[in-house]
DNA sequence: TTGACTAGAACGAACGTTCGTTCTAGTATT
DNA sequence: AATACTAGAACGAACGTTCGTTCTAGTCAA
């Protein structure tokens, strides 16, 4: 086996293992779900988990952590790629209704979970960077005279508030269509309720 | 001891229970709370727990079902003393922001906690009879001409969505002031996304 | 009024299980 | 030979729950 095959095999075994842990955790939870469950499920035997990550809280973290980057790294071509809040808000939102759609247990792991629970040094999702970068899309609206002048938490609740919830919904199966057909609608109303 | 005040005790000791259990849930989750933390805490002892409730479970599916009760009885006091949409749901709105500071233990736990990890028979919080009422009120406005006719669940998500959003934001703790300070201009903003 | 009796609330040590983690042994790659 | 990785048995701590017992209050016969 080549060395860049070998690379390849760990980096799979690695992430088997967070993949694998992205459903049981997203299913069952983090409290339900055993270190025994990751390892029958995700075929790596628990010394393997182990050599990986330093615990299973480690796993926890790895996959947060992957999480937000990748949500980061959607944020900032979105800014990059459109060049007014209206454009760069609603590109935001068709993104979060397709990743719900295609990864909903990413999804659900990052809405849903108590993080506080087992990741205590984690701060809260919300105000979390991509959460920050959502915001900060929000605040540059208001100062361009696109968005009304007004608290930014009660201007960025109001922009993604309706969003955020119809995701949620959806992950509860209360919605049967996927979300992308809801985004006209839902847009429409969310920049109503904030545009100057 | 009369008889009455025998009951009493009784109803004392399972209060006693329920009430330091939202606490700790609400602190620190379920499982991050054991049934010794729960006797230590409310000074009742393991047995005492046991002879009230039939498992942990049961515990937190009492609180559950209470909280469910104390928010169905507000909400039809709220139908009833108000004759239109627009008023009834902005009371719905001022409740749960007067809510949110007053019992933030019990929002916490109804909104926040992700109940199908340790109540699986429980539905889903949005499907349960507080959130049904909630989506009956922007019916009825739908059809009485209050609010624009479109999908009930996205009405209901911009309707509702902003709020919800600064009630988990101020129990995360990202927003300082008490939620009713900024009660008007969530409202007039939520509003002004689906009034006809 | 007393004392025997009942009901059920309160108690907490002890049990068996499960969990996260460690450890030792083995395999494969360089 | 050295290193990186895999394997799963073994370990100790912590958990939810049980159970035999004590405590408390009420009832009622004498």
């Amino acid at each position: 086996m080549t060395s860049k095959n070998l690379k390849q095999t760990q980096i799979h075994t690695r992430q088997q293992i967070l993949s694998t842990t992205l459903n049981l955790f997203s299913n069952k939870g983090y409290f339900n779900t055993s270190v025994r469950d990751i390892a029958r499920e995700s075929d790596v035997s628990i010394g393997s988990i182990y050599h990986h990550f330093k615990d299973k809280e480690g796993i926890a973290s790895a996959m947060y952590n992957n999480l937000i980057d990748q949500m980061v790294t959607q944020l900032t071509q979105i800014k990059t790629s459109h060049n007014n809040a209206h454009d760069r808000c609603r590109a935001v939102i068709t993104f979060l209704f397709e990743m719900t759609e295609e990864e909903p247990a990413a999804m659900e792991f990052m809405l849903s979970s108590k993080h506080r629970d087992f990741l205590p040094n984690e701060k809260p999702i919300c105000s979390s960077m991509p959460f920050e970068m959502m915001r900060k899309l929000v605040k540059d609206g208001m100062l361009s005279g696109e968005i009304q002048l007004m608290d930014l938490m009660v201007a960025s609740s109001c922009l993604y508030g309706a969003s955020i919830r119809m995701i949620t919904s959806r992950l509860d199966g209360l919605v049967d269509k996927p979300l992308p057909e809801y985004l006209e609608a839902i847009w429409l109303s969310s920049w109503k309720s904030v545009a100057a």
